[in-house]
DNA sequence: CAATCTAAGCAACACTTTGTTGTATACTTA
DNA sequence: TAAGTATACAACAAAGTGTTGCTTAGATTG
């Protein structure tokens, strides 16, 4: 997980990685709302005003490492795109699995156990701007077989984002019973891709 | 809105009601996180320990809420139930979405602006036990049309359920551009109903 | 109606949490 | 080594929390 950038001073790093560490700690043993400033600087061992270096409260920090989520899965994206790829959705479903899988600790609190809202409006965002990415790029839509009545495009994507997310939620809820790669086509075959005009 | 039942003393309603109102007025102001029990006892106006003596706190508040519009839910569910319902699927739709409708105030906050994890959590349970029953009634499901592969059936669910619920959210939030009627029909055909063997 | 019951108002309490400030210390980098 | 700055520490006022004892006012029952 990045929690920011290049030449930064060490010191910072150590801190906001101390902070967050405490905050995941914390939220897999009490609530959110349980959750003051006091008890993450004396779990993260840092002095209490030395959050308020960093963030102006909680909530707040919620954003900056909704942030850093949103860098990190644009990165994935980018690097995705750049290699011009043939196979594109099935392969970005793919990468954004792994992605959670290797940081399932974290997405898990967030996400599933917890459901900070900000991570998931963050990751909405995301994927209903992906959808429609690809609804542009490959035509029109006809996402159940062939049934060719017309469904309006904002219902299609709202339905189509929901599950793809709610979907991984339930996985890193139960602890990701299938791989990657099969709950990748499983998404597939159940929201197939839009069929060229 | 139920807000509980019969035989409470007037003054005991009154209050809940009061404080349920000011909520949601407070709700469409500020974060939930800035919404403390000074606050609400103020908006609502009654006195701060009033509030004591009906909740433990803003979460446990929040919990009774939940609870409430669980109550109201398997109610209209059972309503249907003993119909003994020829067009089952279709109906519950269309008396959900019409709920949702009818306390739009209500659940753009708690579901659509503020996404408040309790209520989402609670309707995924409902969700998942109507989808549920559902595919046991009707037999093995295909949900993408014809393609007949296998898919596990808790990633159907999971993804049938989130799909439905965040189209909901949705459609809340934009301040319900279709009808209930028209929504339930799109939803209808893009989660087509399980095909008897 | 009168007597009883109890919800809600009020004041006060000790306690926790929040933001902020000023100063000192320790780490980092040039 | 010297300058810059992140962090520690102590202290503060302000706000919020949860609780108690007492009083007032509304509801219910005989």
């Amino acid at each position: 997980m990045s929690t920011s950038s290049s030449r930064t001073d060490p010191r910072v790093l150590r801190t906001r990685q101390l902070i967050r560490d405490a905050f995941i700690e914390l939220l897999q043993e009490i609530e959110l709302e349980k959750i003051t400033v006091n008890r993450l600087a004396e779990r993260a061992t840092i002095n209490r005003v030395t959050f308020y270096l960093h963030y102006r409260d909680i909530p707040d920090m919620l954003e900056r490492m909704a942030d850093d989520m949103d860098h990190d899965i644009h990165t994935i994206l980018n690097d995705l795109k750049k290699d011009a790829n043939p196979d594109f959705d099935w392969n970005i479903l793919v990468k954004l699995l792994e992605h959670f899988a290797e940081h399932a600790k974290f997405y898990k609190v967030v996400l599933a156990s917890k459901r900070i809202a900000v991570f998931t409006e963050r990751l909405m965002v995301l994927m209903v701007d992906l959808i429609n990415d690809r609804i542009e790029h490959r035509g029109a839509s006809s996402p159940s077989g062939d049934t060719s009545v017309h469904i309006p495009q904002d219902i299609v994507t709202w339905y189509s984002s929901s599950a793809f997310i709610g979907t991984i939620v339930f996985w890193l809820s139960q602890d990701m019973p299938y791989t990657p790669l099969f709950l990748a086509k499983q998404l597939s075959l159940l929201a197939p891709s839009p069929k060229k005009p």
